[in-house]
DNA sequence: CCAGATATATAGTTTTGCTATATACTTTTT
DNA sequence: AAAAAGTATATAGCAAAACTATATATCTGG
């Protein structure tokens, strides 16, 4: 193990793991694209197929097609753009963000056993870096977004 | 955003936006599959086919042909099992690890703008929270590998 | 040594995702 | 304001990826 490794490289390997094992430890047949793009829609709000796309990294009219078979179960919602009605918003249902939390709850639970016996110190230190991680990702996101709102306005 | 949540699931919640946006922020074309292999032999170890099916979450006719398309361009390497004639140890070549870690360099510079303004006290904590961590990452992994060790053994 | 189990390989099909392009609408240009 | 250019999504057709079923080779227990 290189020790020398910069923090941030080191970040991604264990997210990289952690993701890896979690989905292990459930048995989901559920496609991955789901549960990616019903995250994108829950952390950054309704968003045109487009950005969606760009987003999941997958093209447009795979896009369409996920779009369209996740319309048909109720785990999102295409919404008519008063500005531009060649778009639609897409909005993740109540329903689709009651899906996602359960997966969420469940690859939690499939994970828990390798925490349990974290001392109080490291809970404290975990707890920490979560609140320095979400709010960094969270800048990442709206940073992603500014070049089409500007192009917008 | 609920903070109720507990840690772990938070953990996953983050590891999977990390995730996303670094592979975001490059944008290499190369099959996720690939890492994701070349990621559990580096971290794991030279393995079996269809344990590196497993780990992976692809069925055993997949693994092995992306094996073969791994083997051709001397990312891995399949090695004669000497305890079963049938098996195939399959281990990353110095020219696949090499592969590997200037794709997690390409990801930690993609990533590093989010982290430039770390404090040197958030520095600290994420560094703890990495070594908690990759103690639990390598753990759950050793367990993993238990089942079929005991078997053979 | 034979029957059943196991490890990988191959064949064929299904699914997923892509490129190219059509359609509808918007924006820009003259 | 009409035509031209540009943009957002949808559709069609094709290529790639991954699955199920099964073949082949090998191992293991009786």
């Amino acid at each position: 193990m290189k020790t020398s490794r910069p923090l941030v490289e080191r970040l991604i390997i264990e997210a990289n793991r952690l993701t890896r094992i979690a989905a292990l430890a459930t048995g989901t047949t559920t496609p991955a694209a789901i549960w990616r793009t019903l995250s994108i829609l829950a952390t950054d709000g309704s968003m045109r197929v487009g950005d969606l796309a760009r987003a999941s990294r997958v093209t447009q009219p795979t896009m369409t097609k996920l779009v369209q078979s996740l319309a048909e179960d109720d785990l999102i919602l295409r919404i008519a753009d008063v500005e531009d009605s060649r778009a639609w918003l897409i909005a993740a249902t109540p329903k689709g963000v009651a899906a996602l939390d359960a997966w969420r709850v469940e690859l939690g639970e499939a994970l828990q056993p390798m925490f349990a016996d974290l001392s109080p110190a490291e809970t404290e230190t975990l707890e920490k870096a979560m609140v320095i991680l979400e709010s960094r990702t969270a800048l990442a996101t709206r940073i992603a977004q500014t070049a089409r709102t500007r192009k917008v306005a």
